[in-house]
DNA sequence: TAAAAATACTCCATAGGTATTTTAT
DNA sequence: ATAAAATACCTATGGAGTATTTTTA
């Protein structure tokens, strides 16, 4: 596996021309007269022409020689352009992010956090994947993907970007009819439920012995069911939040089995982009206010 | 003494984004798996970017080796057409050709060569360097240096065109006025000699006991004032040859002293260029027929 | 389980280092 | 005599080869 023109010879090779001499070359480079000759005899005989006319006094270019060295700056600042271009794109806080995540997460999180970012970055772009499938950030060359709970085993690298708590909430109006204080009092108040057969997130069950007001299979409709005064949710903090912070709803009652789940962001690579960084940062700190404006 | 990026690497790499897969790039290209693997990882390490997105079972480009992708195309497409171009040039039986010979030897060996050449090549350019001094072809930058006579031991390399040989020649009125036989018949004849203190070419010291009739410099002055029939002159058989072909002048006697020096085509390397061969073959046929003319 | 990629380990080619020779001024 | 380049020789690095392990479909 060897290409028949190597940059490292093409280098070197413009290192002399325009040192005018094998040993300034090798000086300047910081390497071995007898490397530079050699590696020059190696580069004539794979390109198959003499490059230099070479006394022990005078170095002179050929024809040839004269060609490749012209070809040689171009190429050679195509090469370096292109090296300086990844860099830029690896530090760039601009482009586009594809990222997966709960479509509630979305909306709730990332689009405020998105509206901030661009203010002081206009380039930056987001794709969604809001699938609610474990999506893997590999096969769909995402750059982040938002996983709540412990997450198997993989290759992927994962970050915690903060925890998901629960939390019964309910509108003003709603909340201050019945004044709850504990969790047994929840027995025949109207609960809002997500749809879907078995399922044990947000009321845990609880609800099995309760009245059900309404269902939604969308963490995002159950909110806006709780604000409308239709019954008591149970809900992840990082949802409720905004409505709690705006004073939609009120906070009833914690969690009654103090569920914590770790809130992660993977990505495939073990040194995330700068954008992919920044991102994860904005929505750490997010969540950080999330944590705390419900403790 | 290494460029931080290789055109083995990118060339390994735009085969496996071709070939959607490490292996079946380590097929096509005739190296194992394992050496593809290395490579890319260090590509990926020397640039500082991740290049693919990899798990066994997907490889996808990252958004810097999207970049690398579209860019290693152009790098590679541009590094092949140097060497091609060089190919060119050493190969073309075009361009321009850098000689050093004797003034006289150009005028009447060389332009001819050139005017038949050109007719199949327009595109072949001569440069003449007609000093009389033996410059050095490598300082020079020369492509062939014609030489007479035996060469000091030097670097360059060195293929015989031919021979040059001595004949005494005049005018046809001159010649057929005396009608020599025997070189002892030449004393009182009026002779052309060359103008240089002690010069033994020509003559050799045998014009001594004889009458000058002119003395010129060059050998095309004297070859000029003995078709002037000015008076008999001695000149290398490639500048009376074409004269004696068309008449003008007669040759007389054969040289008394049976001088041979061999005729050279020095040149800075091994093998010659296309075009420098081509105009050597030429040289040589030209040579040879001025040898037969003047058996 | 099978196929792809990564890794561990060995071995050898070869690149570079050192010293010497050649070449030319 | 000096300075540059080429060469010869040696050593050690780093490359490929082989075998094994890991990963994922």
């Amino acid at each position: 596996m060897d290409y028949p023109i190597s940059s490292d010879q093409i280098f070197l090779f413009k290192t002399i021309v325009e040192k005018g001499s094998f040993s300034k070359a090798a000086q300047q480079l910081g390497v071995h007269v007898s490397t530079v000759t050699r590696q020059i005899d190696r580069l004539e005989e794979s390109i198959g022409a003499k490059l230099f006319i070479r006394s022990s006094h005078y170095i002179g270019l050929t024809e040839s020689g004269d060609h490749l060295y012209r070809e040689s700056k171009e190429i050679l600042k195509h090469l370096s352009s292109v090296i300086e271009d990844i860099r830029q794109i690896e530090n760039a806080e601009s482009g586009e992010i594809k990222i997966s995540c709960l479509p509630t997460f979305c909306k709730t999180i990332i689009i405020p956090i998105l509206k901030k970012v661009k203010q002081n970055n206009q380039d930056i772009q987001l794709s969604f994947d809001l699938t609610e499938r474990l999506v893997d950030p590999i096969v769909e060359r995402l750059d982040l993907a938002i996983r709540i709970g412990d997450q198997p085993n993989s290759t992927l690298y994962s970050k915690k970007l903060g925890e998901q708590t629960w939390h019964i909430c309910a509108s003003p109006d709603l909340a201050s009819k019945h004044r709850l204080t504990h969790i047994d009092e929840l027995e025949n108040m109207p609960l809002i439920k997500k749809y879907s057969k078995n399922s044990t997130v947000c009321w845990n069950k609880l609800e099995e012995r309760n009245h059900i007001a309404a269902k939604c299979d969308d963490f995002h409709g159950q909110l806006m069911l709780a604000i409308e005064g239709i019954g008591f949710c149970c809900l992840p903090n990082w949802v409720v939040h905004g409505s709690i912070q705006n004073g939609s709803l009120v906070h009833v009652l914690h969690d009654p089995f103090q569920r914590r789940d770790t809130i992660y962001a993977l990505r495939p690579f073990k040194h995330p982009n700068a954008k992919s960084a920044l991102l994860m940062d904005e929505i750490e700190r997010s969540l950080d206010n999330v944590s705390t404006g419900l403790l």
